[in-house]
DNA sequence: AGTTGCCTCGAAAAGTCT
DNA sequence: AGACTTTTCGAGGCAACT
């Protein structure tokens, strides 16, 4: 966020407005309302340039440019492009695009669903092209940690041992499982942040958005035997903290989640139900009891579904659309609860699972041994050596 | 035509400096 | 505390691919 009074702006702008500055480039006449657009533009396309102050005479292009924004192009305040019709139109605002995709995509801002979570953290996203962006930025580097510290056995991309998913990868995106190795995605065990990561506020604290959530902070002592490798520690990408500290607050006041009401709304799957389960140490989880979850399920974490969180939610989500949870990796919606098109196209079905059916994703370590499915994750290191606080954090 | 993912920009949040 | 910088995310445009 850049304040009014920004010292750089009048080095750099040669502004037109007497209301707004601009940053103009003089290489290819481009304007941006901020220092950092400007910036970006010129460690993108003109490093040798940057810090120069475009000169004087662009305003009349740069007027051009100034919003083509919402506005169809004009003929003659078009700079030689060729002239494009912003043919559709959205529904539920006046905002115009080129293609129908554009207006599909568009949809996502006003149903604010966000069907795409990241497996690391708690973030959520309407497009899974942001999350792939989050992953890469966000937790590229505790994936190379992840990858030194999960030495044995040998990464392996969860696509090599794919004879259980669906060639498109199970509705996971292809850069989803190049960014997280199998063991990986077995290492962490995900809280699922499912059971309230559908909550209203699109931003709210992750004990409100876990609706899980233990009475009590997270146990200190093993943190402290984690220190050493959290991935929360300097040098490592940084984690919502807000919602960390809201989390944790909410720890202390919010009453003891309601497990059941996840159980309830599994109860339509016949053949992943989720029940409360405790592991050895006391600790309470979410436990899939049938013996049906793949390996593929197990070891990828994008493949969570938030069928049955949807079930509670405090608002009412529209009709679900194919198009809104394209390939998506989470929503699987019951076929009495979905329009004809959609549960077939709509969302992943991962092997045996029957679809149409509420089913929830556990993180692997909440299970019991299931057979020769869960070998590969015995090898992998616990969670004890690779699991930071945060993740830990909930699973307390 | 639909799907997917990359690029870009603007805005906001978070972090750092003075 | 305010100014400033950096990081992250939301969103639109668009190209490649099917």
């Amino acid at each position: 966020m850049f304040h009014q009074q920004n010292p750089l702006k009048g080095q750099l702008d040669n502004s037109l407005s007497t209301d707004k500055e601009f940053f103009y480039c003089h290489s290819c006449g481009k304007q941006y309302n901020t220092q950092i657009g400007y910036r970006r533009h010129l460690v993108a396309f003109h490093s040798t340039s940057a810090g120069k102050p475009c000169p004087e005479d662009f305003p009349d292009l740069l007027e051009n440019v100034n919003h083509l924004g919402d506005m169809p192009p004009t003929p003659e305040g078009s700079i030689n492009t060729p002239v494009r019709e912003r043919k559709y139109s959205c529904e539920r605002c006046e905002r115009r695009f080129y293609t129908r995709k554009d207006v599909r995509r568009h949809a996502v801002v006003h149903t604010g669903r966000r069907d795409f979570l990241c497996p690391r953290c708690t973030q959520r996203f309407g497009r899974r092209d942001h999350l792939t962006r989050h992953l890469k930025k966000s937790h590229a580097q505790e994936s190379s940690l992840m990858s030194q510290c999960a030495s044995d056995p040998p990464l392996t991309p969860a696509k090599e041992e794919s004879g259980l998913l669906p060639p498109d990868g199970g509705g996971v995106s292809k850069d989803s499982l190049e960014v997280f190795p199998r063991d990986i995605c077995s290492s962490y065990p995900l809280v699922s942040p499912v059971p309230g990561m559908g909550h209203t506020h699109m931003q709210g604290s992750l004990s409100a958005g876990m609706g899980v959530g233990p009475s009590q902070p997270p146990s200190a002592p093993q943190q402290q035997s984690l220190n050493n490798i959290s991935r929360y520690q300097h040098g490592f990408t940084t984690y919502p903290r807000s919602d960390m500290d809201s989390f944790l607050l909410d720890l202390q006041s919010a009453p003891p989640p309601q497990m059941n009401a996840v159980n309830s709304s599994t109860s339509t799957s016949p053949q992943r139900e989720t029940v409360v389960g405790v592991t050895a140490g006391g600790d309470t989880h979410l436990m899939p009891c049938s013996p049906t979850i793949s390996t593929a399920e197990l070891s990828c974490t994008s493949n969570m579904e938030l069928g049955p969180l949807l079930g509670f939610l405090p608002f009412s989500l529209p009709p679900y659309s194919p198009h809104m949870g394209m390939g998506g990796l989470v929503m699987s919606y019951p076929p009495a609860a979905t329009t004809s098109s959609s549960s077939s196209s709509s969302s992943t079905v991962l092997s045996g699972q029957a679809p149409g059916t509420f089913s929830f994703f556990q993180p692997p370590q909440a299970h019991v041994p299931q057979g020769p499915a869960v070998h590969s994750h015995s090898q992998l290191p616990q969670p004890s050596s690779c699991l930071s606080h945060y993740y830990q954090a909930f699973q307390q």
